[in-house]
This record gives structure tokens, sequence and C-alpha cells, in this order.
DNA sequence: GTGAAAGCGCTAACAC
DNA sequence: GTGTTAGCGCTTTCAC
């Protein structure tokens, strides 16, 4: 392996030198910097960032704690943190859950023996996975976003709306006319899930429309757990003419067993997903669903990322919001027209 | 930051006393390996790999250079690869680019400064953008493991058996009675998309099945273009009977121009995909398709890495096979009954 | 503007 | 069994 010290030697400079160039941080003459860089170049010398690091303190690499990564949403929000971890300079470590209330510390303490500058838990929140994370705790720790939790004093939180992307669902089913409106909720240990049950219970609510308990049934973010969300809803409440499946798999679920009773969708019932996940808009018939931007909440938490790693490095504390909520967009097709 | 000094103050012992503790490489007596581990306990101290890696000339970190991660084999893969590299003890560095295309200079050249152990390119072989790799490259380079592309002598390639897979596809249709049997193929420079399109020829002539130009159309994996596919396919041979989609979300597409055309699936027209994915079980009506184990794929490709970064660490060459191909299985549903 | 030397945090010879 | 020392590859004073 080429190292400093054998290029030194091949532009007959001092290592110190070569520093001085590839760094850029302090003036060389044009004739020693133009010798230096063909020198790197005819060796193919490539500066040991590990040895950089040492001096610097900084490894100029974050993680991302993930789980779930087979789903749309989860690998859209990694995508997004790769590619603003690229932009700006950052190595990225992918370091994966089994499940979203796995135990963190392995993991954990691995990232601090990697000095990592920072890390995005792009965990959801379930249950209490995020118990471990106290204030004394947080002391000893890099520079923390997570994603998709409850916003909460001290922690940096970015996360979609999802009572917002929620309550333009169920709006627009009752805007279409549909008054006995059902939901199927993700697990309710999920924060995401709660959120978005939540926001169906209050909206309608507010539009004066029932809210009983034979309205609403529990699935788990699978296709089947959508079609017996749904044959459940249709057996309790045969009057029904609207269902809000709060991700897509679950409304793929759903229109099976519309299709199966022999409902109409949308003229016997509406259906809404959520995710607007690619093959959403080729469903029979065409799903209305709430684009999420998880890309973005990806970038805007390494951005944020970013930004505590900076003020840490310099010394300041950091300015602005502390929690980021991206809005979400309903994308109106067949199924709920 | 608490350093190796720190707890060797601590513990009353020698920092070469603590490293013999944490590495276990030499023998310490149970006294000063209980007072050093309680130090470490009491003081968080997180050995800096960092520093170890210069040393050992070992990052314990392997890249995985990859695309498409929004699509479900391709993040299939990944997380088989995080797995396996977690379980043999390796970090993960993620770097994406933007195309299969893309040009890799500079991912490449940070992973080389960041000395990594090794590379697995989770980039599908598409066009000519495997021509970077030469022999006198390789040689500069650390191990490395492609996967989805066609074998090459003094490469290592780890791929899902296409040819295989689209076979068992084929046969199946014509083992149900299906006469003409189209085709609705990937992107054609993709090499996977030629060898699934390749085993369609094939097994079609093998069976004596025709295979004219009219029976084949070019998609670009998505379900718009399965859909514009199959309807084009409609026109050239009103005839055929059966289509075989060289993805899922193609597939979706067929299925949605079959049901525009008036086709009942699988009654007047059979429909198989590729991929599996988990949405295709509640396709209408349910998808046949060809399961690949993608997550299996990247664990082999882990393990294949470990083997050859060991047998470069102790200086002799790696033994066993250059390639592995996986196969995949055929998952029979409605679509094709 | 450039060289010499110290040191980042750790491991591995080498002593004892 | 344990301490001492050199040095991994780099950056950064401090001289000149």
């Amino acid at each position: 392996m080429i190292t400093i010290k054998d290029v030194a030697k091949r532009a007959q400079v001092s290592p110190g030198t070569i520093s001085n160039v590839l760094t850029g941080k302090r003036r060389v003459s044009e004739l020693t910097r133009s010798r230096v860089l063909s020198a790197v170049e005819e060796l193919g010398y490539h500066p040991n960032i590990l040895a950089r690091s040492l001096i610097n303190r900084r490894s100029e690499t974050i993680a991302v704690v993930a789980t779930g990564l087979e789903y749309f949403g989860p690998s859209q929000t990694v995508v997004g943190i790769e590619q603003e971890s690229h932009d700006l300079g950052y190595f990225l470590m992918l370091s994966l859950l089994y499940q979203p209330d796995s135990p963190v510390e392995m993991a954990l303490s691995a990232l601090l023996g990697r000095r990592v500058d920072g890390i995005i838990w792009a965990v959801p929140e379930v249950s209490d996975n995020r118990k471990w994370i106290t204030p004394e705790r947080l002391e000893h720790l890099p520079p923390m976003v997570f994603l998709s939790m409850a916003p909460r004093p001290g922690l940096t939180v970015v996360a979609a709306d999802n009572r917002g992307g929620a309550t333009q669902a169920v709006r627009h089913l009752a805007d279409t006319g549909r008054r006995t409106i059902g939901v199927i909720t993700g697990p309710l240990h999920w924060w995401e899930a709660r959120e978005r049950c939540d926001a169906w219970v209050e909206t309608m609510r507010q539009i004066g429309l029932p809210t009983d308990d034979s309205l609403q049934v529990e699935g788990n973010w699978s296709a089947a757990s959508g079609e017996q969300g749904l044959r459940r809803l249709l057996t309790l409440r045969p009057d029904i003419d609207a269902v809000f499946a709060c991700n897509d798999q679950m409304a793929l679920g759903a229109l099976r067993a519309a299709h199966a009773a022999g409902r109409r969708v949308p003229e016997d019932l509406a259906v809404v997903g959520y995710d607007n996940i690619p093959e959403a808009a080729y469903f029979q018939p065409p799903l209305t669903t709430v684009y999420q931007g998880m890309i973005e909440v990806g970038r805007a938490a390494v951005r944020k990322l970013h930004t505590m790693i900076e003020a840490e490095h310099d010394g300041y504390a950091v300015a602005g919001p502390l929690n980021t909520l991206l809005s979400p967009e309903l994308m109106i097709r067949e199924s709920s027209r």
C-alpha cells in the first residue's frame, strides 16, 4: 500500500508538504504543487482516511440504523439518507435491526467504536423501543437524529406528517360523499399507525361522522391483514361505503376482499391507501393513496445531523427548530372517485 | 473521549495489558482481567477501531456498491449482505449509484481511501458498465465480488440463475397447455433481462413452440411498460394465450391490459411474472412468479468475499469455485392455472 | 514556502 | 504475566 512517504520521496518533498497540497489548508508553490500531484497520480495514491480521522477526531462517517428495508418507505428513506450524505461528503455506515424493537446496545457500541460523527435512527417508534434514550445517555453519544417518532424534548426528530396525511385521506373520502368510513390501521403499538388512526378519529368527529369500534380494525401492514380486515368490516358494518387502509399493502388486500364480496370499487366502496408504492397506480382499480416523500425525509435528516455535527465541532449550540415535519400529498386515483 | 490510557490508569496496569484483555490474544491473569473489565465498564470505554485498523491493516469493513434500492430485488440483496456482514463481524459501508451505468471512479476511490477490506458490487451488469474492470486494475484493488453479471474469467460472481428461473416459467406455461407464449422482456442491455429472454427463446424452441418477433416486446421493468407491452402483443398476435413478463411490475401492467382488453386471466391468457414481490400474491388474480432468493444471494456474496479476504491476508490462493449460481423457485398461483 | 518532529489511539515486539 | 517502546499513516505545530 502506497503511503504519504512514498509520494514524498517520489516528489522530493516532505510528507507535510504532500498533506498541505492534498488538504489545501496551506499555500504551496505552484511548482511543488504540480510535482506532488503528478507523483500522486503516478503512484495511484489514496490518502488513508483512517489515519487522518485519528488526528482530526472526525471519521467523516455517519451511520444509519434502520429496519424493514424490504418495505418501500424505509428503503426510500435510506436512499435519501445516502444521497444527502454523499452530497455533504460523508461516508455512510449501514446497520440493520431485525425488528424495530430489537435491542440497540450492540449496534450502538459498534458504531461508537467506529467513532461515527453522527447517527440517524431510521427505526420507527414501536412500543417502548425508545426507552433506552435518557438524558444522561445522550451526553456521551454523538449527535443523533430520529425518524418517525413522537417529538420529545431534547431529541431531534424528522418525520412525515402522519396526521396530516391521514386527515387529507379522510377528508377526501367525506368530500366525495362517503358517510360510513372504516379504517384498517397498522399495529397500534407503532407510533405512525397510531397517528394515522388518531387522525381518522379526529377528522371524522370534526365532520360529524361516526367512529364506532365497528368501523375500526387493526392490521399488521400486510396485504393478508388488509384482506381479512375488510372482510371483518363488511361483516360488522354492511353499510360501509369507504375504507381508509393505513398502507398500500393493506389497501391491496382490501381491494381483493371487496372484489370477493362483490362490492364494486369505487361505486359501492371507496378505498384509500398510504405510501404510494409504485405499484399502487396499477392496482385494480388504481389506488388513491398518500405520498409521503420519504426520500426528502431522509435528506432532511442528514442535513439536520450535519448542522449538529458542525455545531458540536465548533463548540456552539444548534440553531433552528428541533423537529421537522414534512407534508405528504394525496394522490387521487380511481379507487375513490 | 476515553482512551486506552485512561483505562490503564484507572485499572493501574499498562495500556498493553488493556489491549491484551480486550483482544484476547494473550493470556492475562484473572485478577487483572477483572480489574480491567470493570474499569472499561465504569468509564464507558469503546476502543477506537480506527486506530486499531491502522495497525492491523484491516478496517473490518466491507463496502457494498448498489443501485435501485427502491426495488425489491436490490433491497433484498442489501439486507442479505448486511445480515451476513454482521454475522461475520464486518461493518458495512453503503455506496449508491444513481444508475447502474454511473461512473464508478469517485465511489471506488473513496472506498480505497477508507481501506475497506473488500467490495461487493451489487450493481446489475448493464451495457458496458463493467468495462472499467481490467486485470491490471484488479491488481491494485481489494477483494471484490460481483453480483448479477455474466461470469468472467478472473472475477468472482454470485448471481441467481436467471436462465433457470425463466426456463421454469416457460415450461410451466407449456405444461399447462399454452401454445402461443409471448414475452415482455426487461431492457435488453441489462444482462439479467437478456438471460431471461434467451431462456424463453431456447425453451420455446426445445418444446417446439414459435418464437416469432411478434411474440416478443421489450419493456423497461415498469408496470407502465408491461401494460403497453401486452397491449402491443395483443394487437400483433390476437391468438396469444400466455405471456411471460420478466418482472412482477410488468406482469402487473400486463394484468391491467388484459383486463382492459376483456381477456380473462388465466382462462384466456396465462400470466407469469418474476421476482415474487410481496404484493404479487394479492394481484387480481394472484400472480404466478419466480422467487429468486436475493437475500441468500447477498449472504453468499459476503461469505465468498470473506474467504477471499482471509486468503489474501494469510497469503494463499482462494479455494473453491469462482462463481456461485443460486436456483430460483417457481411460485404457482391463479394467474396461470 | 518547506522540513523536522511530535503525536492521534492503538497493537506488537521485546524485555524482564 | 506484565511493562516499555516503537510505529501504523497521517496532520500540525514550530523552526528556518
